[in-house]
DNA sequence: GCATTAACTGGCCGGCCGGTCAATTAGTTG
DNA sequence: CAACTAATTGACCGGCCGGCCAGTTAATGC
């Protein structure tokens, strides 16, 4: 169909470039459609924009919503599955951490409700882990989960930029020095 | 001077909204000079743009050198002393925070050799200490440089987005509870 | 098969973009 | 003061921007 073929060329555009060095003409070009026809399917620039945001947001949320809704016993195990399940998706889908990345720089914070709510799951997750005395319960339960989002996303985004620092592994190598520090610096102190 | 006055509003306005969003007319107008000035002094959008990256860039690569050329036995009060420092210096330069952002979106890897002997030299305190004993050994220096830079930078980054989660705490409290469960888990393992 | 709607096109608009240039002003040096 | 250089201006350029609209083609329903 027309419509996604332009939703799919404006996707890896503005993952590209962001939103405001893209332009109309370019998006249509690379579809194979006239710039009238963005307009007529999306009401402009700036509404496409937001369908592309919007269809990207959704594949991140379900995503991640399906793995934090399996109900199951939370401890050490199930937090570090949800931090590798994490680091999995974002590198299986870079556009969308470009996306976010880009939305963010813009102020944009129409994705912040949505990310809550997986946080709140996520800390929830992690409260009960503390209260059953498998983690350590003097450090806040969001923290823990925005430490590992933070550091799965950065890694990510700034994947380019530091996989050149000297000494460097690969994205495996990372996440498991990175499991083994969290994961043992999370268990109770005795 | 008006070089400088230039200089800062560019500055700001590329923080505000990155390269592509912000005009020559827009800076011109709010540096109180006229459009082919910016042009005569530095040759284009582009060269201004270059000018505004390098002085942020050269500010952030000193204040860290600084610190980090400070000759000290290494150990887990020293790198908790680095991360501090360098949570403090995000803290206080929000707007090289958001640059750096900008300039990763864009490709931009102009700053990957300062950063990459910026990580070197954390790279060897880390592996010092590892020597010594004094922390695990079974984990890669430069990865745990990685962990805390990516955190902090991450955690500057997306302020506004993940301020608004539920049960968020403060600037201070994050860092400590970071601090609770990276420093511990950077403990030599029994 | 005819009416209605949706998909799609080309051309045009006003406006802003970055850049250029000749001319003017200010500053400096001898 | 004169001569030269640097700082600064305003007017102008071609080009691209997003958006609009009248019109055409294709699909859909009765």
């Amino acid at each position: 169909m027309t419509r996604a073929r332009i939703l799919e060329s404006a996707f890896e555009l503005f993952v590209d470039k962001g939103f405001a060095a893209v332009s109309v003409r370019e998006i249509a070009e690379r579809s194979e459609v006239t710039k009238s026809l963005i307009h007529h399917h999306f009401g402009g620039k700036e509404g496409l924009w937001e369908e592309v945001k919007q269809l990207a947001f959704a594949q991140y949320y379900q995503g991640q919503k399906e793995e934090l809704d399996q109900a199951e016993q939370p401890g050490p195990e199930l937090i570090m599955r949800a931090v590798i399940n994490y680091f999995e998706f974002l590198r299986n889908n870079p556009g969308v951490v470009r996306l976010f990345a880009w939305t963010h720089l813009e102020g944009d914070t129409s994705c912040s409700e949505m990310d809550g709510e997986l946080v709140r799951l996520g800390a929830e997750r992690v409260r009960q882990a503390q209260q059953a005395g498998l983690l350590r319960d003097d450090v806040n339960p969001t923290h823990v989960v925005t430490i590992f989002v933070s550091l799965c996303t950065q890694w990510f985004e700034a994947r380019d930029h530091h996989c050149n620092w000297p000494g460097m592994g690969s994205d495996q190598e990372f996440l498991d020095d990175f499991l083994k520090v969290f994961m043992e610096g999370l268990l109770p102190r005795p």
